[in-house]
RNA sequence: UGGGGUGUCGCCAAGCGGUAAGGCACCGGAUUUUGAUUCCGGCAUUCCCAGGUUCGAAUCCUGGCACCCCAG
């Protein structure tokens, strides 16, 4: 038996995995699963919910009569995610874990233990879709809508996609559910995870004051009019309006930016303020899924945040190798650290993380005084 | 201390004799494989205090107290 049937199935505990393995089953796939733990739970609140994950993914493996194997990436995960995360959140920016996840852990680290189990394949429970094969795959977005998942996996390459199945990608969640529940398996009724992958739901705050040291500091307006305090930078991010504990008459009051020099948390009143606003951005070096760098200027359409809908735009090469997207319309509470991903229809371009917004007029003060004085 | 004004939830703020609107903040939940946004729900038996009038007062009266403003 070669590997060429065979797949291995990353299995969570969750629903959308272990129909994923059942519908790989069906078409006659040599299926295994493999439980991923990578990240050691430290929670003082006792209950261990990667074990009860375990246990979910052990009885959908018997249901299913698979084999199970397992690994920890615990390290992997720590050291290409986990202290990127840490650094971008020091820096006073908004990081995507999991977009890191899949392309360090998901994609790469399951990836080469698939191969090492002799597999060619893996699959995940993603919602998405890829068409083509060999050197010319194609990543796109899922049928579900509401679900598409493609957002988190903009930074897949050929060689992870020719090597990837997304069983799900052309199924609703209510499909999923209800060919879970005719399956018989266990976990068909299981509620839908949330929060960081493979870390779980948790409080923010509490959780990464754990591994960052907070610096409290003012929260004042763009004029510079104090308004309250701060328990720390990391703790907030643009387009944000609770935890400030700023009240008073008046509309709601958001974050529309950050000073990392002087420790101090810009907001600004109302859900449409100005300030939130910016016409384009500019990004880091850009991922391109197909491998081969399109000619720019493109137009395309763009996301900045996840579930957002798509945005129209041209992007611009810059000296600098980055990019920068113009959006037709301007965008609210584009944010350094997510990550923009460009879309042609159905197809996933690729994207890459925001430098900043631009012009951007959020950030600082300062900033707006020197475009006004044209300096 | 003379004259005027104001005291209703942590912050704004309706109410003007009929049995406490709303917004902000906060808390809880829904949505969500980031962090947010958004949505839903909760949030003053009590209206600065003490008396009084009334079937009934935050609303009227009396006396305090506090703060603000203008004169001094």
């Amino acid at each position: 038996m070669t590997g060429a049937n065979r797949v291995i199935v990353g299995l969570s505990g969750g629903v959308d995995s272990a129909v994923a393995a059942l519908l790989l089953k069906r078409e006659g796939y040599d299926v295994a699963g493999l439980f991923m733990k990578n990240w050691e739970e430290d929670d003082r609140d006792g209950h261990c919910t990667a074990a009860e994950d375990l246990q979910e993914v052990r009885r959908v493996c018997d249901t299913l009569h698979i084999p199970l194997h397992t690994v920890n990436f615990a390290t992997e995960y720590w050291d290409q995610v986990f202290s990127t995360f840490l650094a971008e959140l020091r820096a006073g920016r908004t990081p995507n874990p999991d977009v890191l996840c899949n392309k360090e852990i998901k994609f790469k680290a399951f990836l080469e233990h698939a191969a090492a189990l002799g597999a060619h394949h893996i699959a995940t429970g993603h919602y998405a879709r890829i068409v083509g094969a060999g050197g010319a795959c194609r990543l796109m977005k899922a049928h579900d809508r509401e679900k598409d998942q493609t957002y988190f996996l903009h930074a897949l390459g050929q060689y992870e996609l020719a090597r990837a199945l997304f069983p799900l990608g052309g199924l609703t969640k209510t499909e999923v559910r209800t060919i879970a529940r005719q399956a018989r398996l266990p976990n068909h009724a299981r509620r839908d995870s949330t929060g960081i992958c493979f870390i779980g739901e948790r409080n923010f705050r509490q959780f990464i004051a754990r591994y960052l040291t907070a610096q409290p500091g003012t929260i004042t307006t763009l004029d510079g009019a104090v308004k309250g305090r701060h328990d720390g930078l990391m703790f907030y991010t643009i387009g944000q309006r609770h935890g400030l504990g700023v009240g008073g008459p008046g509309e709601a009051w958001y974050v529309v930016g950050k000073n990392i020099d002087r420790n101090v948390l810009y907001i600004g009143q109302g859900v449409d303020h100005p300030a939130l606003y910016a016409e384009g951005l500019k990004t880091e070096s850009v991922h391109w899924i197909s491998g081969e760098p399109p000619s720019l200027p493109l137009a395309c359409r763009a996301k900045t945040r996840y579930r957002q809908p798509d945005q129209d735009c041209v992007l611009h090469r810059l000296p600098d190798g980055g990019v920068r997207v113009d959006f037709a319309i301007p965008q609210r509470a584009i944010t350094p650290g997510q990550s923009a991903v460009f879309y042609r229809d159905e197809v996933c371009l690729g994207g890459g993380i925001i430098l900043e917004a631009s012009p951007n007029m959020a950030s600082s003060p300062e900033r707006q005084h020197s475009l006004r004085a044209g300096s």
